[in-house]
DNA sequence: GTAAAGATTGAACGCCGTGTAGAAATAGAT
DNA sequence: ATCTATTTCTACACGGCGTTCAATCTTTAC
């Protein structure tokens, strides 16, 4: 069986199965999803397109993988922002989370539209897939802000009442566990604070905004302080 | 030269056109933007693939007259919507626009993710496309009714300095021509109502929030009414 | 009626993803 | 060290795609 870390063939295949990932993310970032191409890939590698079905089955198979590490990407970058930003300043963290989510996108807009726009023609993501499970990683680091944020936020999100037959399961069982405080309009609110970065930075990411504004980092700004503003937390002091 | 109408080359010619673009549109609706393929249309038109050359010099140009197509439609439907709605009620025109707006994208998600999303692999829009004249004319529905709701929302948005420098000449000549009362701040503000709406809708089109929410339907009217509340437009009345 | 202009065909080129068959290389066990 | 089984890789074929081009048929214009 295995040697002490792994047999030989595991190592090898590890390390090839990175480097085709990581030249389809290198293409992806040049010329888009679409441009991902296993004949491609495979000619950089000095290799035949055939050969990389020993180690995805499928094109849509590398494009899974490609996107669970991308999500793994953007989930650190969002958790490492969390974790540097002050626990006491609800403002602030929120503040810090969208100039992150933005920070990343705009860095990373190839990335941006693997996950959230069309991957690829004709690609379908596996049902009980990783992208659910990443989407709740993600939806959890917001959640922490909005129970940091809830003493505050609450009296304005009383207005609509929710219950946690409103959610998918998987997503309220994770929250009630994690957070047993919150009550199911905490979630709606997370779920909007999502949906309000989301909207400003597909428009900027997919090039709606280029042709009605000088720079969407102003507008995104303005709306997150807006949003801020509106929750009613305190201004940040900077 | 022609006759009455047009040459009978002329009406057979637009005729064609009509029907290639049909057809595409309808493999759209079924397969998405990437199953539009010229040997696909041509087949099931009884045609030779190269003959298509002759309506549409490429695949994106035939993918830019859909794009306008449907451009068009959304406008039509947006702009019907606010004749419908009654011309003293800010709050209402607001929830019937939003309303409409998801309406379309929830019947049309195909047309959605056309000019939303990535139309199709490697497509580049023209530069001095009709997109960008299809973008301001909806922004001007959206700023007829910001137009009727400055009054009530002024106050709310006095936080940020916006200038006319901030956008587009384009669209801030419109903007000036169109309403002259209004200042960049109710352009900022269009905007980034547009972006509220186009938040939710791209995470449901794009299937982010069927592993979230049972009904995006609901969180879309909560954020709606937040959206009018927060702008200190009075409840609508139903 | 004849010549110009437009529409259409059919074949070709080079891409692509996807399979299959067999060769080459490597693993573990004797 | 040798043998055997598994894995990796090449070579090739298939069908589909967008695109081009010379040749042909059809409509228009004079």
């Amino acid at each position: 069986m295995g040697d002490a870390t792994q047999s030989r063939r595991a190592r090898l295949r590890a390390e090839t199965t990175g480097e085709i990932k990581s030249i389809a993310l290198k293409h992806m970032a040049t010329g888009g999803p679409a441009a991902i191409s296993l004949r491609a890939i495979a000619r950089e590698m000095g290799m035949t397109a055939g050969a990389i079905y020993s180690y995805f089955t499928n094109r849509d198979d590398l494009i899974t993988a490609l996107t669970v590490d991308v999500y793994e990407s953007l989930a650190q970058t969002l958790e490492a922002s969390h974790r540097n930003a002050p626990s006491d300043d609800p403002a602030g963290q929120m503040l810090a989370h969208a100039r992150a989510y933005r920070a990343w996108a705009v860095a990373h807009p190839e990335e941006f539209r693997l996950i959230y726009g069309d991957p690829v023609p004709g690609y379908q993501p596996p049902e009980a897939g990783a992208a659910q499970e990443a989407e709740h990683r993600l939806c959890t680091v917001l959640l922490e802000l909005v129970a940091s944020a809830w003493p505050h936020a609450a009296a304005s999100q009383e207005a609509c009442d929710y219950g946690w037959s409103d959610f998918q399961p998987s997503l309220a069982t994770l929250t009630r566990e994690s957070f047993p405080d919150l009550p199911p309009a905490a979630v709606a609110l997370c779920l909007r604070l999502w949906s309000r970065m989301h909207g400003l930075l597909t428009l900027e990411i997919y090039g709606h905004l280029r042709h009605q504004v000088a720079d969407p980092a102003k507008l995104y700004e303005a709306d997150m302080h807006d949003l801020i503003r509106t929750l009613g937390l305190a201004a940040p002091q900077k």
